[in-house]
DNA sequence: TGTACATCAGTGAACGCGCGTTCACTGATGTAC
DNA sequence: TGTACATCAGTGAACGCGCGTTCACTGATGTAC
């Protein structure tokens, strides 16, 4: 709308957001400083004000990524709080859809592409929160009978893994759709975490909304 | 040893094992047509004689990667002929440890940098070789009530994508060992495999060897 | 066995490009008086 | 309310670099006769 071109208003935020428009439109290897200050309308040297450097602006995208899908997360185990398998699965389902609509993305935030991780305490902080969420679903799995019982640190590591592994593959195109006749991707889903739960899951059940 | 300028014999391997020492020792940015050229003792240009440009080298050490991990899971099943259970604990731990040993390289070969893949069927020859050995996998520890029974194809995908979830995970240095209260590596893989299982796991009963 | 020649597998100069980063600068803004 | 000035948040030229790829070339090799 407006073209100031001094004093931008919220720059560091606008370089964020460029940068995960372009990694949504060109991929992650067509994430260069200077594409982003281009989208943002701003000179290449304008992001030196708000970012030390490339590492810093990356570290920042990551962290928005982590934010996001803890917000995804969250939403879904906020929306069906008194049924945990429930939970699981939209929860899931969540963290399988944040990939596919946004796969740059979610990729850069969950690639270790922070390196120095300990100097990003905003991202070390998002992850900890997602873990934390991740934690509380196991247990509350665990008192309804859905998860076996252990101790639920390891617990959500186990449902992360199995959760995260399925959606990496599929994201990578190492899943071969022929190979898992005719099932959606939600039907796979369920299949995959029917092997963690204790109870069986009817996919009918759980049908896309 | 010998230094033949013109006609090296095999330089086409050679190209792929310098890459995989780059990506071993620099790690996966590092990995240029230039620096691999350099490394095998030959012109930068040299390569285009085996290669059409960087991404048949990649495909090419992608493949590589695959083959050396159906090598590491053939081994592992080999082993424990007549012991699905400890098949599918030792293929999983060969897993995790082949990514632990080569980084780079495992992240190159399973994060879907091929991005053409109907264009290089030698990869996709190496992808299927190893889904059909983990659906095998899969089969006998259903037929050993193991695993549950269900379609060996997505019984497959299911452990796959624990296994990778787990491995990515630690891979990624998103899963912090404080989280998971003194577990080696191994205690922690098998806790996540006793998830997916029918028959309880001790972890005493599978110390590392 | 000796020679002519096609083919193979290299060389090295050159290209244009986009990149991260630095630096001297300057316009806009807010504050003190 | 008006003015001087420090500070903030930009600009744009310049740097050196490594990259993928092309191209005319040439030395080594194998084969036909």
């Amino acid at each position: 709308m407006t073209a100031p071109k001094y004093h931008h208003g919220d720059l560091k935020n606008a370089l964020i957001q460029a940068g995960i428009d372009i990694l949504s439109e060109q991929g992650l290897n067509a994430l260069s400083l200077r594409k982003v200050a281009q989208r943002a309308g701003v000179s290449h040297s304008a992001p030196y004000a708000h970012f030390t450097d490339k590492q810093a602006l990356i570290a920042a995208i990551s962290t928005e990524g982590y934010r996001k899908l803890f917000d995804c997360l969250a939403a879904a185990v906020e929306q069906y709080r008194h049924d945990p398998l429930r939970q699981l699965i939209e929860a899931s389902w969540a963290y399988v859809q944040f990939a596919q609509r946004e796969p740059a993305h979610f990729k850069l935030t969950l690639s270790g592409v922070v390196e120095k991780e300990q100097e990003y305490p905003a991202f070390v902080e998002m992850t900890e929160k997602a873990f934390a969420l991740v934690v509380g679903l196991a247990q509350a799995c665990q008192q309804a009978g859905v998860l076996k019982p252990g101790p639920p640190n390891q617990m959500a590591v186990s449902v992360w893994s199995t959760v995260h592994g399925f959606t990496s593959l599929i994201l990578e195109g190492q899943i071969s759709s022929s190979l898992v006749d005719h099932l959606t991707l939600r039907e796979m889903l369920i299949f995959v975490l029917d092997q963690i739960t204790i109870v069986s899951i009817d996919p009918r059940s759980y049908p896309a909304t």
